[in-house]
DNA sequence: CAGGTTTTTTGTACGGTGTACGAGTTTTTG
DNA sequence: CAAAAACTCGTACACCGTACAAAAAACCTG
């Protein structure tokens, strides 16, 4: 028995086909939207991990029937999707200009390490599940466009982006690794290394490992992404000093904003 | 003779243990084997996807019942780390002698990738499923001996290589992405980034992302893994020539641990 | 060989998943 | 008010991992 209140359906919902096409709608209605389920999708991993995150227990918890999601959720990919595309909303850009392209490479690392942090599972849906919405969209729009008129080249610019991305999601998936062991209270995770085989370490064959695991195990997660940072920017900065007047000829008209 | 399950039969699920005590074993007998059972899983992998690889299917290939697999691999999960071994036990080092840190790191990143690559669903597997074993173990105990031959303190040396394993991952998990929609013939898929949902791009709001997604489709791959590994190298190499003498003082400090 | 012990295999069953399909219900519209 | 559209739901199917206990096979002793 659902009975769940009244339902007014008046508004159009997000047309079946595409996910990304309105994902945003009027909310005068209590019912079902897109927005909530997604919601509880979030709530349903923050407590029981991505792979609990079903369609049955998320409709369970709106108190409706499994089959109703799917008229505002083409597919359960299409709602981690959403969810993915939700998280990615929350990327933030800071009130000033920025002034050159390391300073917005930068704050894109962090901003973008921040929103992942917010959530464990979130790297993890990453690496699943990688079809990026408008929000996700929306940054690299801004993202490309500052760094052009900093004078990057698109292919500069391209790689540059491709291996901060990696380079963040994995450092992220490597601090949120969970892999069912609590955490002890006073030290954190292995950083980088997601984790290797006690059986194996016991042995006492490997002593060089060993003791690489039990001292990430004490190094501090920031100082190794801003170093891991500051390496990739340095690099890439060599790189640009070698080759820069180049692509600072070939620049031409650049839309401003 | 063949006892490959050494434990006593304890219903108690006794978190992972004994999946990497002893992998190999004779083959005198044609019946079933972890290493048939993990070959059945990675051709099953190859033909149908990673998504394809379970218990039922693989036992179906195996000619036996499905339970009989749960008497040579404990579980799902630890047959995907065996797996994963197997890929990873495919590492080859060069004959000759390394002469410097930045050479065997940049074999290390070369040859990872070339294991990653020989399937394209292996660094799904690495980014899901993040329990290494011995051969893994192996790899990255060479690489910490030699590093410290080459006066690279261990901070350092795991730092570095936590860089550069997360790259590497990344870079061919981009690579290698399918996404199943229909792959077109003449070019290759985007590097780096994933892929980017159509219908948002189809807007034409996003014109910079646009050109992104269209020049990284032709972007050869080589090129901009070599380039990102340079620039991983370039950066560890400044930050080293910066503080390398505080390095090999300090190390007499803490020589312990 | 017989008999017992251990190892290996198997059938059944439980609880879970995504979702196709069609029927039922509600709301909006003409 | 009736028709149409929008929405919900129950059922069903084909999978999944694996717990459990019985059955079968292999091995080891006497």
């Amino acid at each position: 028995m659902s009975k769940i209140k009244s339902r007014p359906a008046n508004a159009n919902p997000t047309r079946a086909s595409s996910t990304w096409e309105k994902l945003v709608q009027p909310e005068d209605r209590n019912g079902l939207t897109p927005e909530r389920i997604v919601a509880a999708g979030i709530a349903l991993a923050d407590q029981y991990g991505l792979a609990a995150v079903s369609i049955r227990k998320i409709a369970a918890q709106l108190g409706s029937s499994p089959m109703a999601l799917y008229h505002y959720v083409p597919s359960k990919g299409d709602l981690l999707n959403l969810i993915l595309n939700a998280l990615d909303a929350e990327f933030k850009w800071p009130a000033d200009k920025f002034t050159d392209w390391r300073s917005i490479l930068t704050h894109f690392a962090r901003e973008s390490r921040r929103c992942l942090k917010r959530h464990p599972w979130a790297s993890a849906l990453r690496a699943a599940d990688p079809e990026y919405g408008p929000a996700c969209i929306r940054t690299l729009e801004v993202l490309l466009n500052t760094l052009s008129e900093f004078g990057l080249g698109m292919r500069t610019a391209a790689r540059a982006l491709g291996v901060l991305f990696v380079f963040v999601n994995g450092f992220v998936a490597a601090e949120t690794s969970e892999t069912g062991i609590r955490p002890v209270k006073g030290k954190r995770r292995a950083v980088h290394q997601p984790r290797f085989s006690r059986v194996v370490l016991a042995t006492g064959n490997f002593p060089n490992v060993s003791r690489f695991v039990e001292m990430e195990a004490e190094l501090p997660d920031d100082d190794g992404f801003e170093r891991g940072l500051n390496w990739i920017l340095d690099g890439i900065e060599a790189d640009i000093k070698t080759e820069g007047q180049l692509q600072t000829v070939r620049r031409k008209k650049t839309a401003g904003r």
